[in-house]
DNA sequence: TTGAATTTTCAAAAATTTCTGAAAATAAAA
DNA sequence: TTTTATTTTCAGAAATTTTTGAAAATTCAA
């Protein structure tokens, strides 16, 4: 069938770009079978139609759920957990986004903190370089961070509309 | 040596953030390492001070080379060749992002245009509500990608500092 | 309680990615 | 040309990451 086909398209494609990014196959892959999946699916489900083992399945739905961007849903005289994907783009989206960020990046920020601190008395001009180079990605960090909390804090669907106008 | 142990801590952790974000582990270090260096250095400076391979140094060299982001430099009186980091942050940083965006990024664009064509006309719920999603992703990416042409287009090195305050 | 259904865990296997190192290719000097 | 220095390649080894699947834990109905 077309639309299955479509779907399934779908989910390759979103698996390969997660493994390119840091995010694991079978991650990517749960989520987008849950983004384009019209009914909340259960764990043996979503087992079936990935091909993926009980312990992986398991496993990368508790990660998208941990992540807050795939909910349980409980179905009335059913044992079984389901699960549905927040279908917001602009929510989802966001929360990959801030998760990312406080758990690679922020810790990185730290660091380049503590090491442009610990070579900001340095005399010699090998230090001094080395101090400039740190400090400028400190620098260029803290604004892409400032424009991306402008951006992630805005409740407006068409926020980033409006601020591309703006840029024109 | 202090300035020594600071500049140790700033490769490794270029090479975790590289490995966590896709990026080869040694071709991150070997960045970092041209970038915290005051000198060119050559492959065999490279092999010796990150502890890696000739092969490996090679390589990682050559892809750095090719991203634009290192470049070669002839010593006079040496055969050998000697390497040196892109140093403005702005300009590597864009180079990186660019060549991403082009060689992940842009084709799965170009098969969720597919798909989002393909399902256009399905009658179904099942098939409106999936060409929904694969529609939504795309307008967002295309907003993002709006923003990002914008910033990456700029030659001012301030123009994230102007955009923050113009958005404030 | 007991027992069946379901979920979770995690050691080991499989798959994938990265790295090595020596041989081949190339480039420059003699 | 021949020799020597340097760079490149790439098959196999090593390391890392992902996945499996069965046992243990948990949950809930009877």
């Amino acid at each position: 069938m077309e639309l299955q086909e479509a779907k399934q398209q779908f989910i390759d494609t979103w698996g390969a770009l997660g493994s390119e990014w840091g995010i694991n196959k079978s991650v990517a892959q749960v989520h987008a079978l849950l983004l384009s999946a019209s009914n909340p699916m259960s764990t043996d489900e979503i087992m079936e139609k990935l091909v993926i083992s009980r312990g992986n399945a398991n496993m990368s739905i508790r990660q998208l759920v941990d992540y807050g961007i795939v909910y349980k849903k409980h179905i009335a005289g059913d044992r079984k957990e389901y699960f549905v994907a927040e279908k917001d783009v602009l929510k989802w989206a966001m929360k990959i986004a801030v998760m990312r960020k406080q758990k690679e990046l922020d810790p990185v920020m730290d660091i380049l903190r503590e090491i442009s601190k610990n070579t900001e008395k340095d005399k010699t001009s090998e230090g001094k370089e080395f101090h400039k180079t740190v400090k400028d990605i400190q620098v260029l960090t803290d604004q892409l961070e400032a424009i991306a909390n402008k951006l992630f804090n805005s409740s407006g669907g068409d926020l980033l509309l409006k601020l591309i106008k703006l840029m024109m």
